[in-house]
DNA sequence: TAGATTGTTAATCGATTAACAATC
DNA sequence: TAGATTGTTAATCGATTAACAATC
């Protein structure tokens, strides 16, 4: 059963949610209203209560919302009791800070394997993993059940490493190479990019330092 | 002369612009039409006039616009002409992968020094940079003309290191700690919140698997 | 019960798209 | 000139906010 057309808006709040929750959850808050979770969050009340009706009536009149039950149910919305297998492709600076990236398992992620395509780091280790050839990476996806790719090499070589990974299966990649990767609509693609958000912090600080 | 209010929709698809229109200027196109660009960027030809009308009227009529050119009025509008000097918070996995991240210097920004807290850390070398005390920061940016802070610490010690740094003049942060910073409203923050990109394709990979 | 606060509908606001006169 | 395409105004769409009846 998914849900009905619930707006990007909403699913990109959602993770602040959880997270303002977890913060009222270590602080034995036990319930919260929408308007004392709008002072803190930064969300209007009324945006708030919109937001969480999309999946349910989690709260109660008169009363609010429980704190913990409602952390659960958003837990649960965004997936957070599933287990996805991942991989992980390019293990330079960014793929080892993220192969050693603790939150990826809090999510429920876990890294399986790790790749490069530079011959000085293929059998070298990364935590557990030996680092595996690149160019064996879409014989793995099919011999091996793996959700998602964590992409995290330059530019040039992803969309065809992107081409390998649906061609074996790939459900979804989380793309940190700094192009729109093309891939059929049924898979899924988050991208972090980098340089897009570089600039945008150029472009703020300009327009404050002019005024 | 900052420009009348441009929304962050508007902001966030420039870096698109202009990466689109590198691309095709390094495929030697002279020239492209909103109709044109609009097929390989993806937003409609009417979003890419409006967008563009917001800073100015790059185009002619019956021509389209000016590869060249227009990707250079977006690098300036961008700020991507200036010169920034950054420091770097947290010299972790993170932390060590920005610092030697190319495209940083590509946008204009120049890091300066590197901080850790961790007394181990401290006295190493990352590239050029030994590693500082964090304790120093405030000092350092009080001393030295520092533009913006890259924060790269776990969520704990950020809004601390976020005070020290307002206190001492800073005017940007690029975030990358899983957590809002409260700062005065003239101070720049962009957050790159790998945690809550990681929570969102969670959710998209269950939505789709569930159909 | 009275007070509080939700869930939900209606109103507003802002962003996107469509249309077209201006003009290269 | 005729054709193409912009710049810009108007129309539409979607997201946010306000309002309030339902109800705990």
């Amino acid at each position: 059963m998914g849900n009905k057309n619930i707006s990007m808006a909403v699913i990109r709040r959602l993770p602040k949610y959880y997270r303002y929750l977890a913060d009222l959850l270590s602080k034995d808050v036990q319930r919260i209203s929408s308007k004392e979770l709008s002072e803190i969050i930064g969300f209007t009340a009324s945006q708030i209560r919109q937001d969480l009706n999309n999946f349910g009536g989690f709260g109660q009149q008169g009363y609010g919302y429980n704190v913990e039950a409602l952390h659960k149910e958003i837990g649960k919305i965004l997936g957070l009791d599933r287990k996805y297998r991942a991989i992980l492709i390019g293990a330079g600076n960014l793929g080892q800070a993220l192969t050693n990236y603790t939150g990826f398992r809090l999510a429920g992620f876990e890294t399986i394997a790790v790749f490069d395509a530079n011959p000085k780091m293929i059998g070298l280790k990364i935590r557990d993993f030996e680092i595996m050839d690149s160019d064996n990476v879409e014989e793995f996806v099919r011999e091996n059940d793996v959700d998602i790719a964590i992409v995290c090499i330059p530019k040039n070589g992803a969309q065809l490493v992107a081409d390998k990974l649906v061609r074996a299966g790939i459900k979804g990649i989380w793309n940190f190479a700094p192009i729109d990767l093309e891939v059929p609509s049924d898979i899924i693609v988050e991208n972090v990019n980098l340089t897009e958000s570089l600039f945008t912090l150029s472009y703020l600080m300009k327009e404050n330092l002019e005024g």
